[in-house]
RNA sequence: GGGAGUGUAGCUCAGUCGGUAGAGCAACGCACUUUUAAUGCGUAGGUCUUGGGUUCGAAUCCCAACACUCUCACCA
């Protein structure tokens, strides 16, 4: 269909427009002062009282016309009102409400009161067109159905499936909370770039761009890490971070390529006070979003009640494969028999495939898994009782990694060391040197623990929604071709 | 990138054995001042994703492309 084209129903919908035009009346309104979010008026009702006033503008999603009565049912930010119009109240207006239709944005103000149903209804006697609309809306009883739909048009979306917009305003609430409850707890809010030089701080391909007057190629962030430590090197001693990060790798139901993380790091502290400050925040989260704190999700009943699991990684990998994580023979087999191709991989690579194939399908209700291999951690601070393994945590919920943490790494020589050493089998390492991080390095940073929580993740288990599709305004789609 | 599935009216979906397409909602017309997915009567609406092929004949069978969904791979 050629673009010029316009469809009968959006000639209809012109002539509409123009009858309303004919009418004197501006059909994109303006200003529009002094209405009340649906969900208010509802709330302030009161049965018996003749007297109440109410003003409400919102989009019509229902809409029956009885003749000289229509109810219309209008949808705001915050749900539906039904508004009464009747010809005996808007007689002077009656042109224009012949002419308003499904979809179109209205005010109307007048009496609240019930029909004799008894619902609750704004008897208009002031009706004003706020935005008419030419495009047909959405079957009303199924709404939009469709999913590639649903993500590209989400500004239909957003009406046309009442379930959408709470949604995403518990979203924003629980961001809301999460800032909240670090501020008080006496972290500083920051922005670090997102255009980076050199993409550190986690192994990922990242997307590249280019500054023209620079001439200089950047990379959008896969993590801003290596920039909050430098702060904690500048004196900052509590610093959160919660924006996007960029990876240019496949799309699932739990990846999007860019995601909102929120990373923190604190002076002085280690991943067991990373570990407490976890459970503590997402449970305070839980007990303010989730009832009786438990989320569905999928055909999982997941459970936040405290206190959380804490196991070792060795120790998961024993319980779930059966082997030792010392005894590389056996794991390699292990390997084997899961069809993960081992040869050319180091020991710490396989063993990590082995635990990944077996441990993390395992992991429902909130667990950390500690003390990760030394060798897969080279941002990490090791164990002062066995240097084989890092001080390192990741928290799983639902079979999803949605946090991970370290005692951070302060010594500048490790550090160099581990990002020059490169580890068969991992197909994605440290990819330059952040020389200038290590000069960061050297000048001192405090010991630290800091903590990254992947945020659209975090959301979904707390809403139960199971692809990070739903919880994402516009995820990213492939284009549509157009001829 | 691999595998499986899906693509039909503005929307939600049927479509049997291969015989040129159906419903509900929305739209248009008429009626109706208390509806709740309002109702009743009537009208109109389709390049069956696109391009090839098989066939007397294709929404239907075959091939390819495009998009989406699930899944695997990738993903400290």
């Amino acid at each position: 269909m050629s673009e010029q084209e316009i469809s009968q129903f959006e000639r209809q919908r012109q002539e509409k427009l123009s009858a309303i035009k004919e009418l004197g009346i501006d059909p994109y309104g303006g200003r529009y002062e002094g209405s009340e979010a649906a969900f208010d008026v509802k709330g302030r009702f009161k049965e018996d009282d003749q007297t109440q006033r109410a003003k409400s503008a919102g989009r019509i999603v229902l809409l029956r016309d009885i003749g000289k009565l229509i109810f219309i049912t209008l949808r705001d930010w915050s749900g539906t009102i039904q508004v009464g119009l009747s010809k005996s109240l808007l007689s002077g207006q009656w042109g224009l409400v012949k002419l308003i239709e499904l979809g179109d944005i209205i005010g109307a103000a007048g009496q609240l009161g019930k029909t004799k149903t008894g619902e609750i209804t704004i008897w208009a006697d002031e009706v004003t067109i706020l935005s008419k609309s030419l495009m047909q809306p959405p079957e009303k009883f199924h709404g939009l159905a469709d999913v590639d739909m649903r993500y590209r048009q989400r500004y239909v979306d957003l009406w046309a499936n009442p379930e959408v917009m709470p949604l995403f305003k518990k979203r924003s609430d629980i961001v809301a909370c999460i800032r909240e409850f670090l501020r008080g707890r006496g972290f500083m809010e920051v922005e670090t770039p997102m255009m980076q030089s050199i993409a550190g701080g986690a192994a990922a391909k990242p997307f590249i761009t280019h500054h023209n007057s620079l001439d200089m190629d950047l990379y959008l962030r896969i993590a801003p890490e290596l920039f909050l430590k430098r702060l904690l090197v500048g004196g900052m001693e509590k610093v959160f971070e919660i924006n996007r990060n960029f990876r240019n790798e496949g799309l699932s139901r739990r990846h999007n390529p860019e995601f909102t993380m929120m990373e923190l790091y604190q002076a002085y502290g280690d991943y067991n006070v990373m570990m407490d400050l976890t459970e503590e925040l997402i449970s305070f989260l839980a007990g303010k979003f989730c009832e009786n704190n438990q989320v569905q999700f999928d055909d999982m009943k997941i459970d936040f009640g405290r206190p959380w699991r804490r196991a070792k990684y060795s120790e998961l990998l024993k319980e779930y494969s059966g082997c030792d994580i010392n005894d590389i023979v056996a794991i390699r087999k292990k390997a084997k028999e899961l069809g993960i191709d081992e040869m050319g991989m180091d020991d710490a690579v396989v063993i990590n495939e082995v635990f990944e194939a077996t441990v993390e399908d395992n992991l429902i209700n909130p667990t950390f898994v500690m003390d990760y291999p030394a060798a897969i951690c080279p941002l990490t601070k090791r164990k002062k009782s066995d240097p084989n393994y890092a001080e390192r945590f990741e928290m799983y919920i639902a079979k999803m990694e949605l946090a991970n943490a370290y005692t951070e790494l302060n010594d500048p020589a490790v550090q160099e060391e581990n990002f020059h050493h490169q580890l068969r089998g991992q197909h994605d390492t440290m990819a330059k040197m952040d020389e200038d991080f290590i000069t960061a390095l050297k000048y001192g940073m405090p010991p630290a623990g800091g903590l990254g929580i992947g945020i659209d993740r975090l959301i979904m288990v707390l809403t139960g929604a199971t692809s990070i599709r739903d919880v994402v305004l516009f995820p990213l789609l492939k284009n549509v071709v157009r001829e």
